[in-house]
DNA sequence: TTTCAAGGTGACA
DNA sequence: TGTCACCTTGAAA
């Protein structure tokens, strides 16, 4: 336990501020909830521990239960846990900077330093006072220190690590082989050793990589040895794009939908926004039109990958006309598909790859009829229905009878409810100690077992999970159950890659390019574990030692996915409000086969009443960039609906993202409801 | 309204 | 890589 334990008494900071940059004006703070284990848990009934590892295990629950919150319960944290020999440590006050006699400066505060961003950054994590300010160990490699840093208790030096990693997306491989891969021990004297190891165990202790704002500053950088702030003229593109607008592309792009809710009193639900919303609702349909292509395609239609996805998902700031353009570059991509193109893989390739299919193929097709059964060919609203403008058109046509309470928000409410499903599932794959239930724990990283994924127990529950999550949109459970079924499984594909690449996201697994499944095991896409593949040729899941073919039917397609879906969603910063607003937009798809026409009224109601909300989430929250947000989140349709493409020829790929039994169990359960 | 201080950032050794 | 000065904000005073 005795560690040099260097400037760490250090004198009190000249100036204690706190930080956040790139952060539109007004409060985020719901949103920040959402990114955070809503359920901060006292741990006192962990006192008297003693030795070294029960300390290290309640001092990772600390992390986990101090895990930010805005609205923490006031539960008293006052009998966490000090171990003993930490009092004769020579650093009694350095955990806290009160009573410095410093007198906080804000020198600088009359210079105006533009905010670089339309982006929505995430404030800082905060949490409850009484949980901070102790003397604590890095939870990464236990040297002393006083605080939290990106959502965990760690050192200073870890914190940068971890940062500068996420930033520039740094990727490492552990050098260890066998079972000691990815196992390396991190403690301060080692902590360099393994990078890899070190930012694998960053992740476990809950440091969180959504905490990082990898643009922050870039407009007006501060410069330390030069008094004067510099605001520059516009803001940078960052590197990948995305993240900032020069302010007329925005302009441009966002046209009077920014201008209409960007600058006003707070929006009141009623008449006087009619017209308000019907931009809005015009707007996003626009966005949806970009999108052009339905997120789900008939599952028979195996088309072979003639289309190829583009390289990067599009984004709505790279240039004013960028509408414009991808409008006219997109009128091929939609034309229907030859009939060459339709024919199945398994008739057009005789090479490797061919075999590959037609044995991926039989495997799929052993349940083709349950999984055809339901699942009508869907078109998006704009393809083949020539509508430009979705302006609600005559109101009559659209019955609001079936719509929620005015008052309520259903973003926020969905918001709610997906957050309750995310701790419903930690309940359901954290280990069952009470220790894990209440420490706010979540399940173990570990690679993923697709058996175990796809038992059908596994699947009835996250069956179950979204069906509860949905059930809280009113226009949905509201339908008869042969249109709830419809608008159900016509969701569920979009929904499973939509969340696995979420999830994935949020976890970090854009960093160590793996996708991370709902139990919180991963599927390794390093090449690292494109070796372990080849060695398990012919033995295991796959009868493949080419180590070529393997990279191209079992990793690229995911790398790809994982590049493109949950890229886009980490360079916007994708939260959950996103997140569940695009689900919803999905599921009210007034084309979906098989409606009424009274239906199809009320689910083309419900989702304009999806787009106002969305909105007024953003407004009501001042949140400066929403149509970016709105439009940012639009554009990840199409990349979803490549990866729903490749699923369709890639066996793999449909079991890494649920797909094939999902649907089958959701037949299952269909039948029975 | 003012003050405090956590936990972000980029710069630099 | 680790440490520093600097910074903005939410909450407490
Ligand atoms: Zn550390
Ligand atoms: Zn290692």
């Amino acid at each position: 336990m005795e560690f040099p334990l260097p400037q760490l008494s250090l004198p009190p900071r000249k100036n204690s501020y706190h930080t956040l940059i790139s952060y539109p004006t007004g409060n985020y703070t719901e949103q920040s909830n959402n990114w955070i284990n809503p359920s901060p848990v006292s741990i006192q009934t962990e006192v008297n521990l003693t030795s070294e590892e029960s300390f290290a295990i309640s001092k990772k629950l600390e992390g986990y239960a101090a895990r930010p919150h805005l609205r923490a319960p006031s539960i008293d944290h006052d009998e966490q846990i000090i171990v003993d020999d930490d009092d004769s440590l020579p650093f009694g006050d350095y955990v806290t900077h009160s009573g410095n006699g410093i007198k906080n400066l804000h020198g600088n505060q009359n210079v105006i330093v533009r905010s670089p961003s339309p982006v929505a950054v995430r404030p800082p994590i905060r949490r409850d006072r009484s949980e901070i300010g102790r003397k604590q160990r890095c939870l990464v490699c236990d040297t002393v220190t006083s605080g939290f840093h990106f959502g965990a208790v760690s050192c200073a030096a870890c914190s940068a690590f971890f940062r500068r990693t996420i930033a520039e997306r740094r990727e490492y491989t552990c050098r260890a082989e066998g079972s000691a891969h990815l196992k390396c021990e991190i403690s301060a004297e080692q902590r360099c050793y393994c990078r890899a190891c070190r930012l694998q165990k960053c992740i476990d202790v809950g440091m969180d990589p959504m905490a990082v704002q990898p643009h922050r500053d870039q407009i007006g950088a501060k410069r330390k040895h030069d008094g004067q702030r510099h605001s520059m003229e516009s803001p940078v593109p960052s590197a990948d794009g995305s993240l900032y607008l020069n302010p007329r592309i925005e302009e441009v792009l966002s046209g009077r939908l920014a201008r209409s809710i960007g600058g006003s009193p707070p929006l009141k639900r009623g008449k006087a926004t009619t017209a308000l919303l019907a931009s809005n609702t015009a707007y996003a349909e626009q966005l949806i039109a970009l999108s052009r292509q339905p997120v789900i395609s008939e599952r028979k239609a195996a088309t072979l990958t003639t289309r190829h996805a583009q390289s990067s998902s599009p984004t709505v700031s790279e240039e004013n006309d960028n509408v414009v353009q991808r409008e006219s570059a997109d009128s091929d991509a939609k034309k229907p598909p030859t009939l060459e193109e339709k024919l199945p893989s398994v008739n057009n390739e005789s090479n490797d790859e061919g075999k590959f299919i037609v044995y991926e193929y039989e495997l799929y097709s052993g349940d083709e009829g349950s999984a055809e059964s339901g699942s009508k060919p869907r078109s998006w609203p704009s393809e083949g229905k020539h509508r430009i403008s979705l302006m609600p058109q005559d109101k009559n046509e659209t019955d609001t009878s079936n719509l929620p309470d005015p008052s309520e928000n259903v973003i926020e409410t969905l918001v709610s409810a997906y957050e309750r499903l995310r701790e419903r599932r930690r309940l359901l794959y954290c280990p069952d100690t009470i220790r894990d239930i209440l420490g706010g724990n979540q399940p173990v990283s570990r690679p993923a077992d697709c058996g175990a994924r796809m038992q059908k127990q596994r699947l009835r529950q996250e069956v179950g999970l979204v069906a509860e999550f949905l059930s809280v949109l009113t226009p949905f459970t509201n339908l008869d159950l042969d249109d709830k079924i419809a608008l159900f499984k016509a969701l569920s594909c979009p929904y499973s890659i939509l969340e696995k690449h979420y999830v994935t996201m949020r976890g970090g697994g854009l960093q160590q390019n793996r996708i991370i499944h709902n139990d919180n095991s991963y599927t390794d896409l390093t090449d690292a574990a494109l070796d372990r593949l080849q060695l398990e040729g012919g033995k295991a899941d796959h009868p493949f030692t080419d180590k070529a073919m393997l990279k191209r039917v079992f990793i690229d397609p995911l790398r790809d996915s994982l590049q493109e879906v949950t890229g886009a969603m980490y360079n916007m910063k994708m939260t959950d409000v996103e997140f569940c607003a695009l689900i919803a937009v999905i599921l009210f798809d007034p084309s979906t086969a098989g409606l009424s026409d009274a239906t199809r009224a009320h689910v083309r109601a419900a989702r304009e009443r999806i787009y106002e909300d969305w909105f007024l989430y953003y407004r009501s929250r001042n949140v400066l960039d929403s149509s970016q947000r709105v439009g940012n989140t639009m554009l990840l349709l199409p990349a979803v609906q490549a990866t729903a493409e490749k699923s369709h020829e890639n066996y793999h790929m449909v079991r890494v993202f649920d797909l094939f039994a999902y649907d089958k169990i959701l037949d299952e359960i269909m039948l029975q409801a």
